[in-house]
DNA sequence: CGCGGTCTTCAGCTAGCGCTCAGGATCAGA
DNA sequence: TCTGATCCTGAGCGCTAGCTGAAGACCGCG
């Protein structure tokens, strides 16, 4: 992951952003040349337009013609209508400023998984999930998990340790508004059910708060 | 939690609603000195965008200068065209009214977990409260806790050294409007008892006053 | 159109939790 | 030492969160 943006704070929040989620971040406040990020060896590159000392557009032609990276521009509005001719020369995606940081690592997850350089097997304790290839296992043996169970063990597993309410676990997993607390816990049975035929509960239920995976 | 909101109710259930989610929160329903806000040494930010006697940007840009602060806004539509570009990125999240309780409820968490802020455990001498993972120890053993009682631990060990009445207790804990001094005694009680299995008595009674967590 | 698999809804049950109450202990002040 | 206020705590009760088996709705497939 390389990340250009000339606005320290503004930066600083993206790279913490990208952080949080497992990705490693080289961060540049001014233009860089193509070979220091080349360096890096990054899977995708977050670019500012506007730079001092450069254009982005003109430091993704560069890239491009370097290596195959996705690249998604970051522009302010103005910016957008004049230039985007450049989307031609290979944004795998772009967001006008302002956005929500929440919107980026959408994109950012959205453009990795597309290119297929988003990781593949998680883990906690002897649960192995691997959600591209839709397959769970628990201390080697084969978990039969239906696809919801499946979506619902690896956010766990990414989550582990800490409590997450029916709510977010709808809103996460199943996507909803609604709120339907006994969809979760009829999940949740069943999951267990499954899990617990090869060891113990590790997946612990926080009366008036949700559930928790607790590796070991 | 800092919440500034010039709309009374909103404001009230807001922070209700941020308070059943066990967070400490500082409402102010007038435009704040950043001092003030920074007095309440918050984990993040929720700013109306249109205050009466100032400008919720205005406001965040000073609270980032002093401090890297997560910001939420909440913006009415029109605002968010006008004046939203200037500002470019810096907020963490934003919501535009009118919005459902829930969704806020939802960026808030999200916005917290991103910058790690939640679930970072809090302490105050051998005690240890980790409240996103529903978790309590003392001098490493664990702290059979009912929510409530981890609430209100997580309370003390936050305002730890400070007298707390018991009606503040009631509006920060629980979340109450009524007096019901019984409540919190007996909460206290139940809460001693599990402590002191692990220790000497570190939750005093100052009589006529509160209490007070004594780290040590 | 029928079938198997999956997801959701429903309803009954259980147990843990929070609150109320009351009796006793403790404390401060006279 | 007496007295009233304050605090502690065991006991009990109602409520609700959570679990689970079963039935109904839904969906893709042949």
């Amino acid at each position: 992951m390389v990340l250009v943006e000339d606005e320290g704070p503004v930066r600083q929040a993206i790279e913490r952003a990208l952080r949080r989620e497992g990705m490693v971040v080289t961060g540049f406040s001014d233009y860089p040349g193509p070979d220091q990020v080349l360096a890096a060896a990054p899977d995708l590159a977050v670019l500012d337009v506007l730079l001092p000392g450069g254009d982005g557009f003109e430091l993704a032609r560069e890239l491009r013609a370097a290596r195959d990276l996705p690249i998604v521009f970051l522009t302010a509005r103005d910016a957008v209508e004049d230039r985007l001719g450049g989307f031609a020369l290979g944004a795998d995606d772009y967001l006008v400023k302002p956005f929500a940081l929440e919107e980026l690592m959408a994109r950012v997850r959205a453009v990795l998984r597309r290119t297929g350089r988003l990781g593949a097997a998680i883990e906690a304790g002897d649960v192995v999930v691997d959600e591209q290839a839709g397959i769970a296992t628990r201390a080697g043996s084969p978990l039969e998990l239906t696809p919801t169970e499946l979506r619902l063990l690896a956010y766990l597993v990414r989550q582990r340790g800490l409590v997450l309410s029916k709510h977010q676990l709808l809103t996460q997993v199943w996507g909803y508004d609604a709120y339907d607390p006994n969809v979760v816990e009829v999940h949740v049975s069943a999951l267990r059910r499954k899990l617990e035929t090869h060891g113990p509960r590790i997946l612990a239920t926080v009366r008036g708060l949700g559930y928790r995976l607790d590796p070991r």
